[in-house]
DNA sequence: CATAAAGTTTCACAATGTGGAACAGAACAC
DNA sequence: GTGTTCTGTTCCACATTGTGAAACTTTATG
């Protein structure tokens, strides 16, 4: 449908940019102003989209759909309030992460405190390959569905450490899958370290991974290796049960 | 643009539910089955669209998109910490408003760890006669602005204290502008009191309402009164004056 | 194993989106 | 003030694109 991916280019165009202007897009797309001016017309009719004087701007109703991911299982919502608690609790960066597409996103991160962040990447894909959180997942799938994703995206390097490897990769998906934990030493960013476990569903397929993340200047030792670990598989373990029998 | 309104249109129907199949989408639209598929299948290959077995959800990339509202002016990017600050330093519900399209939606929104409570409602649209934050921006608008917002929507009741009455609301306003500040009195929820403060821009125009809502056994006296308008006012100062000279 | 109900594919048709061109309005320079 | 050059917006003939009934396939149900 053409008419429909001409749309999403559109979309896609001004939410990266803020406030965009008809013959800013029209050009940048390479489409003729009257198409980009037609669509951008039936969004803000839609209300997706707002206008300030000659100025288009992404509308909360994208929000409000984009919400609308928690619907996807139950369980969703009693993650949140863990996560939250986790980051207090460590004064860490933690975060629910699942798999879509054969890549890693973001839906829920909360930050500690003393290193208050915002939200804004929520959404946000990243190479699962490449993140503790996503090797986690990936470990509950089968070789099937895991070949699939690679072949799909490949391993692209992203630091010195990322596992670029595909054999490699397969062994520690195995040593994620006995331990139950899945780390991540500067694989997506040099000095960065982070912990996850995977949320298993009674039917064994994984809805996702709650991990925590910081500088590997205080992720080291005993506190990296076991503190967290056993923190995560605490509350992912309540999780599972409260899936299994509410 | 037909094709366009259909698609939202599953689109929204999908957003509402938990996962929906796709003969389920085309009889509550009254579209024709094969219509909903191809409207679907073009979502999934763009990825906007979830597929496990026969059912469809809405895709993380629609909370990607709708994070872009933060691209909206520069100064979000420092209220988010201070909503989270005002929440832990309170422990009562704080949020971040603005105006789209006559209505009041909250872009973020942090509860006190005493209340955990979820993000779900980001990107919700309210009524903004009967809301605080959304009285305090109708505040700051011109009388032409305010017609035309009231025209759209009217002043429908909520609840028994809901300002239904145009001359009221006027009056109301007046003194918000006044004060430089919004209360609500059970006008949404019974039992619900809030306080917003609106954040204008160095233009004069309003960027939105930082408030702060709990209920009304907690919300009364000088901490309803002062402590509350003293500590918001504060924060939207703060704001207001990086705007100007950041 | 038969029947029903779902998802998917196909295709002829026309309704719908397209984009060049003309028009209007604003910003700017001279 | 006037001409120039940007915008955004409107128009319309055209054909490309989306449509939906029907056929087909797959999965669930009795």
């Amino acid at each position: 449908m053409k008419t429909t991916h001409k749309l999403f280019r559109i979309i896609e165009e001004l939410r990266d940019r803020n406030g965009a202007r008809v013959s800013e897009l029209a050009t940048e797309l390479e489409l003729p102003k009257s198409t980009v001016h037609r669509h951008l017309k039936t969004l803000e009719e839609r209300e997706y989209v707002m206008k300030t004087g000659d100025l288009y701007y992404i509308g909360s109703r994208f929000l409000y759909i984009g919400m609308g991911v928690n619907n996807r299982h139950e369980a969703f919502a009693q993650i949140e309030p863990k996560v939250k608690a986790l980051a207090s609790e460590t004064d860490e960066r933690a975060q629910f992460m699942i798999e879509e597409h054969g890549y890693l996103v973001y839906i829920y991160r909360e930050t500690g405190e003393h290193a208050v962040q915002t939200n804004t990447q929520l959404g946000k894909r990243m190479p699962i390959h490449a993140t503790s959180g996503g090797k986690a997942i990936l470990a509950q799938l089968t070789d099937d569905q895991i070949a699939r994703i690679i072949e799909r995206h490949g391993l692209p390097k992203v630091t010195e450490n990322t596992i670029t490897d595909e054999d490699e990769l397969y062994d520690e998906l195995r040593e994620i899958r006995d331990e139950g934990v899945s780390f991540n030493d500067q694989e997506y960013i040099e000095g960065l370290r982070s912990v996850s476990v995977p949320v298993i569903k009674p039917n064994g397929q994984p809805l996702g991974a709650i991990g925590i993340s910081g500088p590997q200047n205080r992720f080291k030792g005993e506190f990296y290796r076991e503190e967290l670990p056993d923190k995560l598989l605490g509350v992912v373990n309540e999780v599972e049960l409260n899936m299994k029998y509410q």
